[in-house]
DNA sequence: CAGCTGAGCGCACACTTGTGCGCAGTTTTT
DNA sequence: AAAAACTGCGCACAAGTGTGCGCTCAGCTG
């Protein structure tokens, strides 16, 4: 399996996936098409037949891709949070994810971008990552709240309202300047603490 | 101006517009083509010329008409919050959004998807939108606020993360079954009653 | 009434698009 | 060493793309 041309072939698909991730940075995702791709990643246009069957095979790699991600990013801030000893939960996590978000800006423009946007197959690939995503989150909260004894009402509620709130202002930071958007991370994080106390508020037994 | 001529334009404008706004609820709007808006709308290609310069002005002009409807909704619901005597503000005001979204499903899953996927035009034209909406819903709280004599803190944080929940998950709605959706509805009332409760429970002094 | 304006059309052009087919060269397998 | 497998390429083709140009003729203006 380390055959050296196995080597080879991921090395284009690599080519490949950043070509079209570099590309729909510009043009948007949904209008990028199988050529222009190959001629980015420096590949006869029919070669990319050897690694997707589709454009739109790529993109649900890309997707994949950024949910192993972001996964990652989740465990990493708990780890940060715990060794870390102090600093709130809430600005470290909201730290690290701004910080995945910036470095792989491309990347996070494509979720969320076409998490809205364009085919249904892909809508809900995207919602998939992202529920993953809140789930880890939901699992954490309750952790934290065990631990300190302060009891969340429905914490799955406060976590999707979280995700969302950090995903989208997360998103739309991207095009700032750097001054920018560290204002938009307060803001994140402001709104991520309203939502944690309003959770704390509602009562143990509280019904929406 | 009222001219015959001038109505019928408008006219096939309009035909433009729903032809636009039909097919990228299918194809998504950023792979839309010049020819196939034109083949939609029973109009010559070239024809298309007399009433945009572009597709991308085809697209501003129906963001711009999607936020005019959007700031018609938030008056209409603060009416019926103010007429029906009772309900509370959040559930009507909610309802009413859902109401719009619903019905006018294809301009709107327009707006979410652009906003954070094509150009750079695009994103910011929509988010300028997006900002007068909850400009207006900052009004409204706070005037809430006042009347109710319970002050919030950061009226804005707060109304920034409603709209960023109503709107993603109204449009995460838009894909599923009617019973799905009133579920979904039900997880949005409780999401923004979270942040509500939030807002008020930090202290009016606070800073983030 | 005559003359002008402007919406809509058809044609034409130069590109770009996705993809099928068969060949080259290299690596892996026999 | 011979054969098989497979990545990548060039070529070709039909289909679709945006847009310039000049015509028609309904409807407005004087």
């Amino acid at each position: 399996m380390v055959s050296r041309r196995a080597e080879q072939k991921i090395q284009t698909r690599r080519a490949i996936m950043d070509a079209a991730l570099r590309l729909s940075a510009e043009r948007g995702y949904a209008s990028l098409s199988l050529r222009q791709i190959a001629k980015e990643a420096d590949i006869a246009p029919t070669s990319f037949y050897r690694h997707f069957e589709d454009v739109d095979d790529l993109g649900l790699a890309l997707v994949d891709e950024v949910g192993t991600q972001l996964r990652q990013v989740v465990r990493q801030a708990r780890r940060r949070v715990k060794t870390s000893g102090e600093g709130s939960v809430v600005r470290t996590s909201i730290e690290t994810f701004m910080e995945f978000a910036t470095s792989n800006a491309n990347l996070f423009r494509l979720l969320l971008g076409e998490g809205a946007g364009n085919s249904m197959t892909f809508r809900t690939a995207v919602r998939e990552e992202v529920g993953r995503f809140t789930s880890e989150l939901i699992e954490t909260l309750e952790e934290e709240a065990n631990k300190q004894n302060r009891p969340l009402a429905h914490a799955e509620l406060a976590a999707e309202a979280m995700v969302t709130v950090a995903f989208n202002l997360g998103a739309s930071a991207l095009d700032r300047t750097v001054a920018e958007r560290a204002e938009i991370v307060k803001r994140i994080v402001g709104e991520v603490r309203i939502i944690m106390r309003g959770a704390e508020a509602m009562g143990a037994g509280w019904e929406p």
